[in-house]
RNA sequence: GGCGGGUUGCCCGAGUGGCCAAUGGGAGCGGACUGUAAAUCCGUCGGCUUAGCCUUCGAAGGUUCGAAUCCUUCACCCGCCA
């Protein structure tokens, strides 16, 4: 891949939403390595599903032989980016600078690997905090603030929604455009950055960035923005039945992130795979068609399953994934699964251990966290949802049996189709 | 400051003294059909030691055999008039 139609990739993509004047930008990437940056704010204690996108951009851009600057946002993340909904909940700094750590190694996978394996460059990490903490509040307001119009900030998509909105905003989250603009500003005389990616409600705050930079030095940058990823239901993407879709395999395994993409309905499987694909052009359009003529082998949610749980996992991990997925849904009688499989595929799914007396199904059901209460429980039970080897339960209050046990003391639970949960017999 | 309207379960929204754990819709969950899809249909949808019991209808107190429904005070929201 030359450096000049890395552009045109992003756009075969699906990648691109909006762009500054695009000539112009093609004509700089064209020139040489280019240093281009993105910030993550570090608002939970890990990066999730709907943070993916935005890899995606800096590994083309990457690929391309440009220099990645990924910023993670110690000081950023303290103020907090404004929601259209309501004002943010501020987390304390010992919180968020352990946060910072943890996103910052969550990064790793998708620029390091590629600057180790394929000798690309290797992304330069900032922080925020580095340059912000130290400057005081008089300096803020006289070198940086002096640049910003009061009604162009009011106008940003983000400020004015909240304006109109019940819930206001405070000057806190109205004064973060100043911090992003000026991360921009660092960067682009720290590392000359003269480029910089984020997903499309970023805009108001990326721009805010170029006026700044150019309004103190003169320069001209750029921006690009990722499109909102969207389900065709009308529902946000990235939820699944727990919550959001985590990167961190102590929050989601690496199982429940190949099922994930693996229950993606056709539609949406369709519009994401090449959002989503590195795999050239042709592939993509190929798995695209096939689905068309055989939907029920699922190509499309499988390739992405794969893909991106391997981009997020790695080999060993996609493997164990797959074959618990196998063991799981693939064959009605667990009892000729032997105990290996049975604890790997257990394990990925979710599983509690019990000891001593055996508790009834209804509780085992709840302590899997399959449901949320025992009331709960019982209702999926006379709901005829609720399974035990794959054999529907009749009775919660029912005790598994001595012969339910499968091989390594295992029992495998399950809520209607597809949640699935182990329980193991103690010693 | 004055007058009026409102605050109900995850969301929207009925309910003006007992038949109300509370109509209806949406979301969620389960079943059927399928492909571990979508659509559709059916069921379910506070908790528990579940033929019963306990806690819910902005908050606190009160009237009553009995209150989401009546009274008092407080908090917040929305109109109209100053």
């Amino acid at each position: 891949m030359t450096a000049n139609d890395v552009l045109t990739e992003l756009h075969r993509r699906g990648l691109i939403a909006q762009s500054t004047d695009e000539e112009a930008l093609r004509a700089h990437l064209a020139e040489g390595p280019v240093a281009y940056y993105a910030g993550f704010d570090p608002t939970a204690q890990s990066l999730h599903v709907g943070h993916l996108l935005q890899f995606m951009v800096l590994r083309a851009l990457q690929r391309a032989g440009h220099q990645p600057v990924v910023l993670v946002g110690g000081a950023t993340g303290l103020i907090g980016d404004p929601r259209p909904t309501a004002e943010r909940q501020l987390n304390d700094r010992g919180t968020v600078a352990g946060w910072v750590d943890r996103i910052r190694e969550q990064v790793a996978p998708f620029l390091d690997v590629p600057a180790q394996r394929d000798g690309l460059p290797a992304p330069v990490y900032v922080n925020n905090l580095d340059w912000t903490a130290p400057v005081s509040a008089i300096d803020f307001l006289r070198d940086i603030g002096k640049h910003f119009r009061v009604s162009q900030m009011l106008a940003k998509e983000a400020v004015s929604a909240r304006l109109n909105s019940e819930a206001g905003i405070s000057y806190t989250e109205f004064s973060y455009q100043i911090l992003q603009a000026n991360d921009f500003r660092e960067l682009h005389q720290r590392h000359g950055v003269t480029l910089q990616t984020g997903g499309s409600d970023q805009w108001g705050n990326l721009t805010a960035g170029i006026d700044l930079v150019r309004r103190t030095s003169g320069a001209r940058v750029h921006a690009l923005s990722t499109p909102l990823v969207t389900k065709s239901d009308g529902t946000k993407f990235g939820k699944s039945e727990g919550g959001a879709v985590w990167l961190d395999p102590a929050l989601t395994s690496p199982y429940a992130f190949f099922q994930f993409w693996l229950n993606a309905d056709d539609a949406d499987a369709r519009a994401w795979l090449p959002l989503y694909s590195e795999r050239p052009a042709e592939e993509v359009e190929a798995l695209i068609a096939e689905s068309v003529e055989r939907p029920a082998a699922r190509g499309l949610q499988r390739a992405l399953a794969e893909e991106l749980t391997l981009l997020v996992h790695g080999p060993e991990q996609l493997r164990q994934a797959e074959a618990a997925g196998r063991a799981l849904f693939g064959r009605d009688d667990l009892t000729s699964l032997d105990a290996g499989t049975l604890s790997a595929a257990l394990s990925e799914a979710g599983s509690v251990d019990v000891e001593g007396e055996v508790p009834s199904i209804a509780v085992l059901l709840q302590r899997t966290g399959l449901v949320a209460s025992l009331s709960e429980a019982r209702r999926t039970v006379k709901e005829g949802g609720a399974y035990l080897n794959n054999e529907r339960v009749a009775d919660a209050d029912a005790v598994p049996g001595d012969d339910a046990w499968l091989a390594g003391g295992w029992l495998v639970l399950r809520r209607g189709k597809r949640s699935i949960a182990g329980v193991r017999r103690g010693a």
